[in-house]
DNA sequence: AGATCTACTTAGTACACCCTAG
DNA sequence: CTAGGGTGTACTAAGTAGATCT
């Protein structure tokens, strides 16, 4: 890949050796006990999105009265843990009437196939799973569903770093929970913490554990707490230990020339570094943007200096150092596999350190240790800055962030040194350097998202999620009610909170100049919604990563009329929600829900709309189909989310011989129903086409092949619908991030469906707080 | 009351790798 | 056994949002 010019080329170069550790520590095993369960549906509170495909009309039905106080003192139904019927919200529901479809199909969301041609950048992408599995699914290979609860956590006695240690060490060794509660118990002594080196822990670790497992089994779903677990205000913890980043190898001039007006020139390694990072993007579509061209030749000039002879870009010709590259790539493809895995072994052998950090005493994966080598800048979209030089990251452009008492990484760089320690224990971070390309912008370094510290983060934002389930209907019957306040401002507010939660819209927070121009809902333009009466929304913006989104909906008449009403007098350009910004809207919503947030809608009608559908859809048949049932569930989410991905370049080619081939089986078919006319009248098989007898075969073996060929075919055309269906649909982002995994970890065992076959390897560690949910939890 | 800083989540893409159909 | 395509994962850009500054 380009980005890693020269790290993928050579071994890197530092190595340093690793301290002998000293660390240890023991978890020690989860468990859980499942029960049994029931599910009963709430019809209520469903997002509105969640009528796929209806219209979505919300007529709000106030029915009976919300919890929602407007006031700032709201009643707060506190979330259960457990859900019972009862306690779920009125019925609130956001009336989808007119779901008739007719004209009006309108999707929740510009539905995704319509955009291909919105994606400013993206090249290729491959075309979707979904059905893959449905063939090859075994039931049997299933492994019961209460097992999973232990997958992957199992107990661990780590022993930090010296032996690479367990080829493993991409399970994080404690359970979650445990380590949850481990925390907070300790966290009683705020930052003072005099942390001990980890070693010296390791007893008093034990007892934590054992503590904690008490009373993990007490809260089973912990509820949210209101106070971040690890608690001493804002602490996150008592002790940190890491080894610091690692830095990608010195550039390594190849001597390659480029040509300009068809001359060879002589570079230094300094401009030819950066000639090279232009040239191996020859065949990217950034080559056709005048903005990166004009971008890298302002960044590369300076570096070649304005009396060089090279005055020009055009009259540059990259190819040979392309094609240079190209070369280094087919030779490092041909290298055997021996060579590979060595190759390999070495560079894990050397970044092993930098790949987990011990907090709190517990070993966690590291997510970025390796600082990001220079590059040209890849904005997204028509991004201001792209084609920018992204220089080279020095540690002396690096902060660290680490325990007190751990020992300060060594600068891996010999001569240099970091730019500053902290010992901060009230943020995750391990280190940061400034962006290049914005300085006032950072870059972190944070724990994979497997570890306890994420895994705990991830749980409170799902648990906040849930708490709205419990004031959504006052939300709804209060913002329904503000379409029409005099107050402009609360009108906006409550317009704008509408189009959040009915259509999933991010936030939207003001954005520079010197970024990509994009909307999100406080930021949508006069432009962006185009009114179509009587009462059909037109939505048409290019939202995050320039990801455009096109929909129309039709939106309950108060609705209408306001946005009718703030787009009078202005232009195009000009915002719809001009007296909003994110931070009113949030203070607003603050006062209907502690806690709550533009984002926590997405993260509701996501989840929601999972639960409602599984639990609507599934029909306890096989794996493979419930599978099916799930992957349809998660598309639509993904459809609500705008989750979209590029068309892989060769995806029309595969349609096309996909098309062959079923067009031939249909030739066979054909060919078999003659024959089977034949046989029945006791004739034999016309001949193949190329004019060679065939077998004679009675009808019923000829029945039986017209049967499966038939099958086939229609396998094949499922298949094709779906992959179409899917070609420009992401599922990965909606069950990374927007999905409650407890809702599948539940379904699953309830309906006997192994969990991985939803959640791969790394979803399985991410979500490893999950997995002891009770089979009967319900979002 | 806005602007700016800071921290952390969410997002699509590139590419290595692995599996399967042929 | 190989090619093609799917999958997993690394990577890093682009969001959200709270805190702090002015």
């Amino acid at each position: 890949m380009n980005y890693s010019l020269d790290e993928d080329d050579k071994p890197l170069v530092f190595r340093r050796s690793s301290k002998p550790d000293k660390w240890k520590c023991s978890p020690q095993p989860p468990k859980h006990s499942p029960k049994p369960r029931n599910d009963s549906d709430s019809e209520d509170d469903k997002p509105l999105s969640s009528k796929i495909s209806s219209v979505l009309k919300g007529n709000i039905n106030h029915a009976k009265n919300g919890p929602c106080k407007s006031a700032s003192t709201p009643p707060k139904p506190q979330v259960k843990d457990e859900y019972s019927d009862d306690e779920k919200p009125l019925s609130s529901k956001f009336i989808s009437k007119s779901n008739v479809g007719s004209l009006n199909k309108v999707q929740p969301n510009g539905s995704a196939s319509k955009n291909n041609q919105s994606r400013n950048i993206g090249v290729n992408k491959r075309p979707l799973d979904e059905e893959r599995s449905s063939g090859k699914v075994s039931v049997k290979k299933s492994k019961p569903l209460d097992s999973l609860t232990s997958v992957n956590r199992k107990p661990v006695t780590l022993k930090a770093e010296t032996k690479s240690d367990d080829d493993d060490d991409d399970d994080d060794d404690v359970p979650i929970s445990q380590r949850t509660k481990k925390q907070a118990s300790s966290s009683s002594k705020p930052s003072s913490s005099k942390q001990k080196v980890v070693k010296k822990n390791s007893s008093s670790l034990n007892q934590t554990n054992k503590k904690s497992k008490k009373v993990v089994k007490k809260s089973k779903y912990s509820k949210p707490s209101k106070v971040p677990p690890g608690s001493g205000e804002g602490q996150k913890w008592n002790t940190l230990v890491h080894n610091g980043v690692i830095f990608p190898p010195a550039y390594k001039p190849h001597g390659v020339k480029m040509l300009y007006k068809g001359k060879p020139v002589d570079l230094t390694p300094e401009q030819e570094e950066v000639a090279t990072m232009f040239s191996v993007m020859l065949d990217t579509d950034y080559m056709t943007k005048p903005k990166f061209k004009e971008n890298f030749w302002g960044d590369w000039r300076k570096i070649l200096g304005k009396n060089n002879p090279i005055q020009n870009l055009d009259d540059c010709d990259f190819k040979p150092i392309y094609e240079w590259h190209q070369n280094e790539k087919e030779k490092k493809k041909q290298m055997s596999t021996e060579e590979k895995k060595a190759l390999k072994e070495e560079k894990m052998k050397v970044e092993e350190k930098y790949t987990w950090a011990i907090v709190d005493s517990v070993k966690e994966k590291v997510g970025n240790f390796r600082v990001e080598p220079p590059g040209l800048f890849r904005g997204r979209g028509e991004h201001p800055k792209m084609g920018k030089l992204k220089k080279r990251i020095l540690p002396s452009d690096i902060t660290i962030n680490i325990g007190k008492d751990a020992p300060i990484p060594e600068c891996p760089i010999p001569g240099e040194s970091w730019k500053e320690i902290r010992h901060d224990n009230t943020v995750t971070w391990l280190a940061y350097w400034n962006d290049p390309i914005n300085t006032k912008e950072f870059k972190y370094v944070f724990l994979a998202a497997s570890s306890s510290l994420k895994g705990q983060s991830d749980k409170e934002k799902y648990e906040k999620a849930r708490m709205l389930k419990g004031y959504i209907q006052g939300i709804r019957n209060a913002y329904t009610k503000d379409f029409g306040n005099k107050d402009v401002m609360k009108r906006q507010v409550a317009v704008a909170t509408y189009l959040i939660d009915k259509l999933a819209l991010r936030a939207g927070n003001e954005k520079d100049d010197d970024e990509a121009d994009t909307v999100g809902c406080c930021t949508l333009k006069v432009e962006n919604v185009e009114p179509s009466p009587p009462n059909i929304l037109k939505f048409d913006f290019l939202g995050k990563d320039s990801i455009r989104y096109q929909n129309e909906v039709e939106v309950e008449l108060p609705v209408f009329k306001a946005i009718q009403q703030f787009r009078t007098g202005k232009n195009g350009g000009d915002d719809l929600f001009d007296m909003l910004d994110t931070s009113k809207l949030n203070a607003h919503l603050k006062e209907l829900m502690p806690g709550l947030t533009a984002k926590v809608f997405r993260t509701y009608n996501a989840s929601i709309t999972l639960d409602d559908m599984l639990s609507r859809e599934t029909k306890d048949r096989e794996v493979a189909e419930n599978v099916v049932v799930y992957q349809h569930a998660n598309k639509e989410v993904a459809i609500i989310c705008n989750h979209q991905r590029s068309v892989s370049k060769s995806h029309s080619a595969q349609m096309t011989r996909l098309n062959e081939k079923i067009d031939e089986l249909r030739g066979v078919i054909k060919e078999l129903e003659t024959d089977l006319a034949r046989a029945k009248k006791g004739k034999p098989p016309l001949k193949n086409s190329d004019g060679k007898p065939k077998r004679n075969l009675n009808p019923e073996a000829l029945e039986k092949k017209i049967a499966q060929t038939k099958a086939k075919i229609e396998k094949m055309e499922r298949d094709k619908e779906t992959k179409e269906d899917l070609k420009t649909v992401a599922l990965g982002t909606s069950k990374i991030n927007y999905l409650d995994p407890r809702i599948t970890v539940a379904w699953c065992k309830r309906h006997e469906v192994p969990i991985e076959k939803i959640f791969n390897k790394s979803l399985l560690a991410k979500f490893a707080w999950s997995m002891d949910v009770d089979p009967s939890f319900r979002f």
